[in-house]
RNA sequence: GGGCCCAUGAUCUAGUGGCUAUGAUGUCACCCUUACAAGGUGAAUGUCCCCGGUUCGAGUCCGGGUGGGCCCACCA
């Protein structure tokens, strides 16, 4: 028997116990079953809370995972966390008050391992355990693991021999914040107000001529000036030199397509470098390289008297003097949108500098390709990841001038420069660590002091989850593995790179399904940003809230698109769990006496509903398998509610309070029924709510089936109902009792009073048998025959 | 500037060419019916964003707008 009330806290935490010491989330290494692999997003665990974002997409394909573990896959569901990187250091600097100046590469990635470690045991247990979560823990992986820089480190070296990865001079995008190179995937736009400045250039002739510019702090680095070759006003100038002010070289102006006659003065300048367009003709025309900036961003010696000036001050100064000169004739306000690192929001500079980049460009159309051999859901996702790979300009730079991320397994020749890689076998290694003696040109080797980009490391995420190095044997069986879930942000990084990788290294697909999860925005339908203080955080929510009241909101929730937060909404989870603990308990009561064996004989209306439970098995598993699980759960708990509480339950009281009235098979049939019902309603909502279904599955469910867990018994399947017209004929008998119903609100009547009601012939032909349960049901005192008629 | 998504009663939402548009929340009326009042039975509330087109038939398809969201590019 099941408690009068449902106690949701004492409930979750002896079945979350359960759960863990029967190892009911293992996966088989030895299972016959196929294998389902879930690549798990290592979700960062530096922050303190849980964005209720991330707690929702997080248990939306948990419950995926669940689904498919009772739909009789082996499923591999690999926990993870993403503790590599700039998060790390940047929790570490501010926790700690450190940085990676003050404290050697090797004390201050000890820090960042003992403030991981602290903290993963902390989401672990307050997140992930604490939501119910099904992950077989023994397969842990972090990205700073040993395992995951052995991948990393192996991708690197493979991709060195097969002519992908190289190391070269270029001039690459770069934060003067965290002073490290960036890919291209790490900017962002920010939008802001600035002037632009027309400056007058003298020519050699002594003419002027009038150039705008947005960033006069770069005309030490300037090399040339465009215009455009169909701009009659200034052919007359290509093939000169102008005189630059203040630094007075002498640079050519030259003419090419890409520029904008109507921007400005339809001049432009070049400096190395200023922006994207600079580095593009800086290459094209061949031009000189006038570096003038730091790794800090403050400007060196070629500026002459703005040395040591940050970008910002050096661009006052210079615009005084210009003013003052009278040679900057006018500015305008200009709304301008720049590049800036993701993390600080800095506006990125170039700079030059030695990096090394895993070639994407020659690729680009077979990355396409690839992208089309997975399926998408919902499928116009891709379409953004083709956007994003058509126009990628840049081969990726992996390597980061950081300290907390996995090494480069590199070595460099002070003397001569000659590069030396580590051996496989090594790995992982850390090339500060291991000293490689001498280059025979009797230099010394120097280890690399950059670490890899960390989506060198997640791109390799498929691989590393089905331990690709550890467990080679098993990995074809486990790769391409089945479904990445994901965010629809990172598409142009994780998916992007994650692509890209798995078609280097083997040429195929990294997973067979991609799904991109939903996004919770906040009531009035804007993003949550701490800086707006509008974040709902998911543990604080719990609190409040049980764990299956939160899942049965996540269960609505439509993959791919994006949802407002309303906490009134999570209001109906608990609603609904009390509806099926009720439900459970009322079955439950009425099975106490059961056999369990078939009755020779069912009622005609317990088929119907037994044909309706078939036809919403149908839906559910048809929609769980594109993961469309709100509809899934919908239909399932429109079935529930409506047609199994409201109407079934109703239907079946006679018989069961009053056996002796209709014979004790009526009874029988009503308790198969109920039983099949029920059994089968637990485990199509326990993957949305484990909880509640496990213990109403134990009370009365498993000692029959002997399975240890609701979550490892087998999903429903469709049973054989024979009845002619069955359909037509219960939806006959609900339409009835529906009018009656009304007519007993019509009067003010209560629906246990009396009624004689009065049927059209036809009707009571179709409804045959059924007619006692209408009787019963309606408590129609007698039933007769003509037109539709009811009365009190 | 380009691309993608969205627009359905007060609110959220189903609906991918066919009978009177789905469900939930909220509102109102009635009902303490032996699982549940955190319940039940009913009711009211919609120019399905606008304009045009295709069609026997359009919320659904096409074109054009308007409004919201997201992604990308970009202006020296």
């Amino acid at each position: 028997m099941l408690d009068k009330d449902y106690n949701a806290a004492e409930i979750e935490k002896k079945w979350q116990d359960y759960w863990e010491k029967e190892h009911i989330y293992k996966f088989d290494k030895n299972s016959k079953k196929k294998i389902y692999v879930i690549d798990v997003p290592p979700p960062y665990a530096s922050a303190g809370h849980l964005h209720v974002g991330h707690a929702l997409h997080y248990t939306q394909f948990e419950i995926i995972a669940r689904y498919k573990r009772m739909n009789g896959f082996n499923v591999y569901f690999a926990p993870c966390f993403d503790d590599n990187g700039l998060p790390t250091e940047k929790y570490v600097e501010e926790k700690l008050g450190v940085n990676k100046n003050t404290v050697s590469r090797k004390e201050f990635r000890k820090l960042c391992l003992e403030a991981n470690e602290e903290v993963e045991e902390i989401y672990k247990n307050k997140v992930f355990k604490r939501l119910g979560h099904s992950y077989d823990w023994d397969l842990l992986y972090t990205t700073i693991g040993k395992e995951a820089q052995r991948v990393s480190q192996t991708s690197f070296l493979r991709l060195i021999k097969q002519g992908d990865c190289y190391r070269r001079e270029e001039p690459t995008i770069w934060c003067t914040y965290h002073q490290t190179a960036l890919a291209q995937a790490e900017v962002e736009d920010i939008k802001r107000k600035t002037k632009l400045n027309y400056i007058d250039f003298k020519l050699e002739d002594g003419k002027k001529i009038n150039i705008a510019t947005t960033r006069p702090e770069f005309l030490a680095a300037c090399v040339g000036i465009f215009v455009n070759p169909n701009d009659k006003r200034y052919s007359n100038l290509v093939g000169k030199n102008a005189i630059v002010p203040i630094f007075n070289q002498k640079v050519p102006i030259m003419k090419d397509e890409k520029v904008d006659m109507e921007f400005g003065t339809g001049i432009v300048m070049i400096c190395t470098f200023g922006d994207n367009t600079d580095i593009e003709w800086w290459k094209k025309h061949n031009l000189p390289l006038k570096i003038i900036l730091d790794k800090a961003g403050k400007l060196n010696e070629l500026a002459m008297e703005y040395k040591g000036l940050t970008l910002n001050d050096a661009r006052e100064r210079i615009i005084e003097r210009l003013r003052k000169e009278k040679i900057l004739v006018n500015q305008e306000d200009l709304e301008q949108t720049v590049g800036g690192c993701w993390r600080c929001n800095t506006p990125v500079e170039y700079i030059v500098t030695k990096q090394w980049f895993i070639k994407t460009i020659p690729y680009k159309d077979e990355l396409i390709k690839q992208g089309r051999k997975i399926k998408w859901y919902p499928d116009f996702f891709r379409v953004r990841y083709e956007d994003w790979t058509k126009n990628l300009g840049w081969d990726w730079c992996i390597s980061r001038q950081r300290h907390f991320g996995v090494p480069i397994p590199a070595w460099y020749c002070d003397k001569c420069g000659e590069i030396i890689v580590a051996d496989e076998k090594e790995l992982p290694t850390d090339p500060l660590e291991i000293n490689k003696g001498k280059c025979k040109c009797g230099g010394h080797f120097k280890g690399d002091e950059d670490v890899f980009d960390t989506w060198m490391t997640s791109s390799m995420s498929p691989q590393i989850s089905v331990k690709w190095l550890e467990e080679n044997k098993e990995f074809s069986k486990r790769f391409p593995v089945s479904l990445r879930p994901q965010a629809q942000d990172i598409i142009r990084t994780w998916t992007f790179y994650t692509i890209l990788k798995s078609y280097l290294h083997f040429k195929q697909v990294p997973w067979k399904d991609i799904a991109l999860g939903t996004f919770v925005l906040d009531a009035k339908g804007r993003g949550m940003h701490k800086s707006k203080g509008n974040v709902v955080w998911a543990d604080i929510l719990l609190e409040k809230f049980n764990v299956d009241t939160f899942r049965y909101w996540v269960g609505k929730a439509k993959w791919g698109s994006d949802i407002p937060f309303k906490e009134e909404e999570l209001v109906a989870g608990q609603k609904f769990l009390t509806k099926l603990w009720n439900a459970s308990k009322f079955v439950l009561m009425h099975l106490e006496n059961y056999d369990y064996n078939k009755p020779s004989k069912l009622e005609d209306i317990d088929k119907y509903y037994l044909l309706k439970l078939n036809e919403v098995i149908n839906i559910a598993t048809e929609n769980y398998d594109i993961y469309n699980s709100s509809e899934a759960n919908k239909a399932v708990e429109l079935f529930f509610w409506h047609d199994f509480c409201d109407d079934y339950l109703e239907i079946v009281k006679d018989r069961l309070y009053n056996p002796d009235s209709r014979g004790n098979e009526g009874k029988k049939s009503a308790q198969y029924t109920l039983y099949k019902i029920l059994n089968g309603l637990l485990k199509l909502f326990a993957p949305v709510v484990p909880h509640i279904t496990e213990e109403i599955y134990q009370v009365e469910f498993a000692k029959k089936e002997k399975i240890k867990s609701i979550h490892i018994s087998e999903w429903p399947k469709e049973e054989a109902i024979t009845e002619r017209m069955l359909r037509e004929r219960g939806e006959l008998f609900v339409e009835v009792m529906s009018k009656v119903r009304k007519s007993k609100a019509d009067s003010k009547k209560s629906l246990k009073d009396h009624v004689i009601l009065t049927l059209e012939k036809k009707s009571l032909n179709a409804l045959g048998n059924m007619i006692e349960d209408l009787k019963a049901v309606t408590k129609a005192k007698e039933i007769k025959e003509g037109r539709f008629k009811t009365e009190f």
